[in-house]
DNA sequence: GCCGTTTTCGGCCCGACTGTTTTCAGTCG
């Protein structure tokens, strides 16, 4: 939907850093910085806008709209790209090192002449660094650990990119004539968190018009290899697609094959020989027991057996036994031993949640006003809504006490304006290093909901951050643990924190865990979520939208969810409003009062 | 560069934290 958004945003996020780094003015850079945000989270397409609709984006001026319009009638802004002649792009991609800005990048740039993370890694292994201006012992070895962190978090794909890119090339390979079925397989499917490539599968009786497709498709970089079965290709960001075309007739069996995960599959044959019969990418087999023992002798065209099954994945599944398993479980964490019970969780659907409890508006850092997010939010169908947006102590917000009433009153209006959608008031509050947070609990007690998530301090040892969690879990007036982990998956490593503690502590004191439906963030994670599950935790679903289009990111949280096992009971945002606010009375917490 | 119940100039998100300094610069949320 706001793909070209998304990439003007960046273009103008990449032109405000590069003002940055060439030791332009800091406010300059800072302007076109506002005006990326608000183009990325602009709800219309920019494509329809004229100029003086440009101009009409918060933060967007003059200078920012003509080279918007430069960008949308010729594909290049000269400016962004005399700047790019300044600065090589790698010395951008060294303040992507946690602790690196912009001064350390340009100094380690003109004095050493460092142009990239692994130039840079390298130097400061060979002991270049010592004796630069401002760099210590300390700081290389932050600058090390920095380097760390980022490897650990690079070479993959979020979620939300490769699935858009995924759903824009299968209704592409789909429209060509002969194409009888194509959808994206492998992790995608699955809803990994992270992708590191896009698998496509299709049916056709004649592959070549499909392959050709593929191949045609402008943002192809360059062709690693085509045949008649697989055509892989290297997309202009990096990003690997495949695409497979098999016979119609063998459809089930490779979506299974190709959907994965590896474990899944391993254990699914497993089945399969024990059964005496064989499943490949070709499908199901029976290996008839008068034949001589060998299971590797019949090739991919199905061998001695007869084929079994192969045109569906539901057919498939059900000639080994089981129902049809669903893509997000299939990891080998017990989904094909509970298929085989018929007990596998009815998982929550993204039509279940009645309601989003985790949103901020523009009275602290959010794009949209209160009265547009509250109507996108009410076309998604929701029965109630929770405006919740920052408190002081993050002071970059600059919230206050009026500030606050003021918006509640508001909301208290708006509220009985909106027929089927209740509207909550609510606030983000901070968890600081001991575990507090913004207000006195007379002020707290005014919110109809309170989400309590850490910002600061996250280099807090394992302990420390632990009580801190947990005395936040102890507040009767924090219902939800907003994004947990505090991780962003290009970017930042999880705190650390004994989470099975806390979740003992969550479970105790009746606080929610939020599933931040960030594709940033995902926090809690799938794996996360299975083992809060286990304590008794429930959970919030929150897109944590800044702007409109981002509450459309529950999708995302749907699938963490789902991966994790969870079923409507377990995430309090699918419940009635009523059961909701007996959740929020929170009394286990209000017992165990006073600390 | 953007913006205006401070409106065409002069502000612009503010404070904590860290590591380097010995009074401050850089980074972050």
């Amino acid at each position: 939907m706001a793909r070209l958004n998304d990439e003007v945003g960046a273009l103008l996020r990449e032109y405000a850093d590069l003002i940055q780094l060439s030791g332009g003015n800091a406010f300059r850079a800072r302007s076109y910085e506002k005006a990326a945000r608000s183009v990325s989270g602009y709800p219309g397409d920019l494509a329809h806008l004229d100029d003086a609709g440009l101009r009409k984006i918060p933060g967007v001026g003059d200078s920012t709209a003509d080279k918007i319009s430069e960008y949308l009638a010729t594909g290049r802004i000269a400016a962004l790209e005399s700047l790019r002649a300044k600065i090589p792009d790698g010395v951008r991609g060294i303040t992507e090192i946690p602790g690196v800005g912009p001064k350390t990048a340009v100094l380690l740039y003109r004095k050493l002449g460092i142009k990239s993370v692994e130039e840079l890694g390298k130097a400061a292994e060979e002991g270049r660094l010592k004796g630069l201006p401002g760099l210590g012992e300390r700081t290389v070895e932050n600058i090390r650990h920095g380097i760390d962190q980022l490897s650990q978090t690079s070479g993959r794909t979020l979620l939300n990119v490769a699935l858009e890119l995924a759903e824009e090339l299968v209704a592409e390979i789909a429209a060509v004539p002969g194409c009888k079925q194509c959808a994206y397989a492998g992790s995608l499917r699955r809803m990994r968190e992270t992708v590191g490539d896009i698998d496509i599968l299709a049916t056709a009786k004649d592959s070549a018009p499909l392959m050709a497709a593929l191949i045609a498709w402008p943002e192809v970089a360059d062709v690693i290899g085509s045949g008649t079965t697989k055509t892989s290709v290297r997309m202009d960001k990096g990003l690997q697609v495949d695409l497979r075309v098999v016979p119609p007739a063998d459809w089930g069996a490779a979506l299974i094959y190709f959907t994965g995960s590896r474990a899944h599959n391993i254990k699914l044959r497993g089945r399969a020989v024990k059964a005496g019969m064989k499943l490949s990418e070709y499908g199901l087999f029976d290996v008839g027991a008068d034949e001589s023992g060998g299971l590797e002798e019949s090739g991919g065209s199905g061998g001695s057996g007869k084929k079994l099954a192969s045109r569906t994945e539901k057919e498939v599944y059900a000639a080994l036994g089981l129902p049809w398993i669903p893509p997000t479980l299939r990891e080998d964490r017990g989904e094909i031993e509970a298929a085989a019970q018929d007990s596998l969780p009815d998982l929550v659907q993204l039509k279940d949640l009645r309601g989003d409890l985790h949103t901020h508006t523009d009275l602290t850092d959010g794009l949209a006003p209160l009265e547009v997010m509250l109507e996108t939010a009410a076309d998604l169908g929701y029965a109630y809504y929770a405006v919740t947006d920052h408190a002081p102590n993050l002071v970059m917000q600059r919230m206050t006490d009026e500030k606050m009433l003021a918006q509640r009153e508001r909301v208290r209006e708006l509220d009985r304006a909106y027929r089927g959608m209740r509207v909550l008031h609510g606030t983000e509050l901070n968890i600081d290093a001991d575990g507090e947070v913004d207000w006195p609990p007379e002020f707290l007690a005014g919110f109809d909901i309170c989400v309590a998530s850490i910002h600061s301090s996250f280099g807090l040892d394992r302990a420390a951050q632990t009580r801190r969690l947990i005395r936040a879990c102890e507040n009767p007036y924090v219902h939800i643990i907003g994004h947990p982990t505090t991780r962003l998956l290009d970017r930042r490593q999880p705190i650390d924190v004994d989470l099975d503690a806390v979740f003992a502590a969550a479970a105790r004191t009746g606080t929610a865990f939020e599933i931040n439906a960030s594709p940033q963030r995902l926090d809690l994670n799938d794996e996360q979520v299975m083992a809060a599950k286990q304590h008794g935790v429930k959970f919030a679903i929150d897109s944590d939208a800044h702007s409109t289009p981002a509450l459309e990111n529950q999708r995302f949280g749907i699938a963490v969810a789902q991966r994790g096992w969870l079923t409507k009971d377990d995430v309090i945002n699918t419940w009635s409003l009523t059961r909701l606010r007996a959740f929020l009375r929170k009394p286990a917490a209000v017992e165990a009062q006073p600390r």
